[in-house]
DNA sequence: CCTACCGATCGGTAGG
DNA sequence: CCTACCGATCGGTAGG
């Protein structure tokens, strides 16, 4: 007579395996995540696992969705409020390399390590990655194109200014994560300067 | 009596795989490549492949070693003629940006997909990869370190220099892999301009 | 360098 | 969401 308590159960469920894919995906990459050892890690059985999902690729679409939302929640909704153009490219900045400061995730940047491993893999999986790149590369470069409308930055290509910013996010999280390279979020602070001619 | 002849075939296929195994692992990552699949695109056996090796990770330090090689073979033995500080880091980046542009090997850099790969796994691959980025950090930060002492730099940390160049190095990469960005190389050209102060 | 084989684990499913 | 199971593939080895 409840159906109610199950479904929310199930989405409980549903939710846990996403987390625990989430992480583990950051460490070692979405395709060495298997559904054995998350049932151990989470107590279940593997049935229980992928059941919801129904096939490894939609976990790992779900999971990459889920790392969508909280790169959105660290990144850009900090931000969000501060006045378009360079003054919000700046709040952007901030809340990005302080995200890769805390390591949110236990492996660094999800979205950096998914761009890594499906970069040279055909499939759904790949074409999310890129989507999701790809539009937060356009975000970037309409912040910094209405910079430059508004003179705040000089008149240069926009496209320029947001593939400097991605490529400095890149070059903190290798840095850390390879190396453990703590002054790699401070150079990474004098780099985004330079890339919005801040100094 | 004739121990040469089948010393120098056993040379012959041991290189035969590691270089497929070198070309596999910069499009799917060093972990995903299986020797059973190495044996059916070579057409041996599974033993045959790992017997040289003895196991999987010894196999991917040797696919790594060689990764190592083909990298300084084209990125710094064109420039190492170059003088020493500003003339050959030029030329260092100029020939690494060729070599991002020309997919050496099918998968783009085999060094930035390794250190992804392993940035989250312990072991002797992960020590090997940070062992190789490391090194070559320090060759890109010593030989600005000359530029600055030249006068060639204003004087900045030369340490920014090299961190914002390996930044640079990722971006293009990423950007031609995932998004197949023709515009990718180009960019980065004009990245390292500016993180050389030649603009 | 081959055939033949080992135990372990993979993703996934049937049936409850 | 569980148990019990499927065929395929994993890294690796014995023996020649």
């Amino acid at each position: 007579m409840s159906p109610r308590r199950s479904a929310i159960a199930a989405k409980a469920t549903r939710q846990a395996v996403i987390e625990e894919t989430v992480s583990r995906a950051s460490l070692a990459g979405l395709e060495s995540v298997s559904i054995g050892g998350l049932a151990d890690g989470l107590g279940m059985s593997k049935a229980g696992v992928i059941g919801p999902f129904g096939s490894k690729e939609a976990l790992q679409l779900a999971a990459l969705e889920r790392a969508i939302e909280i790169f959105l929640g660290e990144v850009w909704e900090p931000a969000a409020d501060a006045a378009p153009g360079l003054d919000r490219l700046r709040a952007v900045t901030d809340a990005w390399l302080d995200y890769l400061g805390r390591d949110v995730l236990p492996g660094g940047c999800f979205l950096t390590q998914a761009a890594c491993e499906f970069d040279g893999r055909p499939g759904r999986v790949k074409e999310a990655v890129e989507r999701a790149l790809t539009r937060w590369q356009w975000l970037l470069e309409a912040e910094a194109q209405t910079a430059v409308s508004a003179g705040e930055l000089p008149r240069v290509d926009p496209g320029q200014v947001a593939f400097e910013l991605g490529a400095i996010a890149q070059g903190v999280n290798q840095a850390r994560q390879l190396r453990g390279d703590e002054l790699a979020v401070q150079r990474g602070r004098r780099a985004v300067l330079r890339a919005l001619y801040l100094d």
